[in-house]
RNA sequence: GGAGGGGUGGCUGAGCGGUUGAAAGCAGCAGACUUGAAAUCUGCCGUGGGGCUUGUCCUCACCAGGAGUUCGAAUCUCCUCCCCUCCGCCA
């Protein structure tokens, strides 16, 4: 969420970053309804401190009167009773003039709330502008020695490569067949030594974030409230892409005749698509103390993505998945740019060393303000060399092609704005509670991440190479062989 | 699933219809004492919104959330959410 104050000040600034996004939203509206708003709270405001002050003028007499006309009788009664529903009616009519204006505030809110909730960060500055993926601009590129991207696979390595799925099938490593059987498209079960390298990838990119890097391992809850999806800026935009557990609606024979056939929990939950969902929420609504700060926190958890709106996109293989495994790393800390900026550096150098320690040829590309999220201000995805990826040469194979395995992002206080979660900084006398900034990338997905892991470590004999880091996960086996 | 008990400031915890935005303690901040620190003492110390005269200013809201009763609600009523205890079931 935005700052609706620095939004008043300067809506061109938030107008031309949600345009540069390509993300539509209806800022004069917004504003419209917030001016509406607060001339009708001014005017509320000054009719309820008048309110008050009568009432505590009268509210002692009031107790007196009513006192005093227990003990009295007949007509002195009667006369205090007279004197106690005058006063009673003074701040009636202020009161009836409020309840006019109440009901009005009330009504702009719903609105107004939805628009602030999907007004984008803008991008920063320095992000190239750009409508989509394909304007993206490339800032570095890594290898490892004796590997050429100018050269093809076969020049490289002297043989031909097989894809991933090949590869999968002739090493018994995954059963997309069964998989689909049991839970339809987009479904894998991994086999053998297929889940005992997806285990292993998972585990050392854990370890490599906790021991090497002083990440704090936790774990989170995969299954959550819609208030954490709407909080970490996954909800509204990306409704579509969750899955979700209708516990209200859930139909239960036994309880049908007091509530209808509805007889399932009080609400509803969401399957969350990154472990970021669970990372961030657990502060959330809290007020930090300055010296925590930074969080580092890394999580592993299944992650579940309906993949709406890619149909026919990655179909075969273990690219486009509903259901995949990813270590996941977040730091909150304090609203600084240069520290934020620093951490996104920092984060993505982890990934740099993970992938360089696991022979991964990749690529760094920063990410254009089209495709940035409405969340980010900038966004660094991370593409792992796919020498079964991409265009088909002449003779139907495929000639390579980098496919993204990692992605950065740097938010600002947008996420920690929605989420309630603050520090609290001193500054001399004063003591003032901030936003903290936010900041998650992928340490490692998988299991496509085992994409490029086979394809780059198969060998002329079908067999995969394991580098020596990965060995001691594996039982020490250094190849995997049919 | 059944039966009870609770949700109050950063934390613990009083208040159960009238200057209560809220006692007390802890934590924190400032000062005094001290060579320094500790201890002690004194003072300060919730969050969010709005206004303009931008001020050691004014004002409103907030005691889980929502609705109600009342001249007046943290306090009474109803609904929702959450937590805890016991029993049942269960990996």
């Amino acid at each position: 969420m935005i700052d609706l104050r620095q939004l008043r000040e300067n809506p061109d600034r938030f107008k031309a970053g949600a345009k540069a996004k390509n993300i539509h939203v209806d800022i004069d509206r917004l504003l419209a309804f917030d001016e509406n708003r607060r001339s009708l709270m001014t005017r509320a405001e000054g009719l309820r401190a008048e309110q008050k002050r009568l009432e505590k003028e009268s509210g002692p007499q009031i107790g007196k009167l009513a006192g005093a006309i227990k003990k009295a009788t007949g007509d002195e009664a009667a006369k205090l009773q007279a004197e106690l529903d005058e006063l009673k009616t003074k701040p009636s009519h202020l009161k009836s003039e409020i309840a006019a204006i109440e009901p009005q505030i009330a009504a702009l809110e719903p609105e107004l709330n939805a628009l602030l909730l999907q007004i984008p960060l803008p991008p920063d500055a320095d992000v190239p502008v750009g409508a989509g993926s394909e304007a993206n601009v490339e800032i570095k590129r890594w290898a490892p020695r004796g590997f050429d991207f100018t050269k093809s696979f076969e020049a490289n390595r002297g043989f031909k490569p097989k894809t991933h799925q090949e590869l999968v099938k002739d090493l018994k490593l995954a059963d997309f067949e069964r998989g689909v059987k049991l839970a339809g498209t987009r479904s894998y079960i991994l086999t053998g030594m297929g889940m005992r390298l997806h285990m292993a990838v998972l585990r050392y990119a854990t370890d490599f974030m906790t021991d090497k890097h002083g990440f704090t391992p936790i774990s989170v809850p995969v299954l959550v409230r819609e208030e954490a999806m709407v909080g970490t800026g996954f909800f509204p935009a990306g409704r579509e892409q969750a899955y979700h557990i209708a516990e209200t609606q859930r139909r239960n024979p036994d309880a049908a005749d007091e509530k209808g056939g509805v007889g399932g929990a009080s609400h509803d939950l969401y399957l969350t698509g990154t472990g970021e969902v669970g990372l961030m929420g657990v502060h959330m609504n809290e007020i930090l103390d300055e010296a925590q700060l930074p969080l580092r926190y890394v999580t592993v958890s299944t992650c579940f993505r309906r993949e709406a709106g890619a149909a026919g996109k990655d179909t075969a293989g273990l690219y486009r998945i509903h259901q995949f495994d990813k270590v996941e790393q977040v730091v909150i800390c304090k609203a600084d740019e240069a520290e934020s900026r620093a951490w996104h550096k920092k984060m993505i150098g982890y990934v740099e060393e993970l992938l360089q320690s696991l022979e991964i040829p990749h690529r760094l590309l920063q990410c254009c303000t089209g495709d940035l999220g409405p969340k980010n201000a900038d966004m660094i995805d991370v593409e792992s060399w796919m020498p079964g990826r991409g265009e088909l040469d002449k003779d139907g194979r495929p000639q390579g092609a980098f496919g993204e395995t990692h992605s950065a992002s740097r938010l600002y206080d947008y996420q920690c704005r929605r989420l309630n979660m603050r520090y609290r900084t001193r500054s001399g006398e004063k003591t003032e509670t901030v936003f903290c900034h936010s900041l998650n990338n992928t340490v490692l997905a998988s299991p496509r991440f085992i994409i490029p892991f086979l394809e780059n470590h198969q060998q002329a004999d079908g067999s995969i190479r394991i580098p020596a880091p990965l060995r001691p996960y594996l039982n020490g086996a250094d190849s995997i062989r049919a």
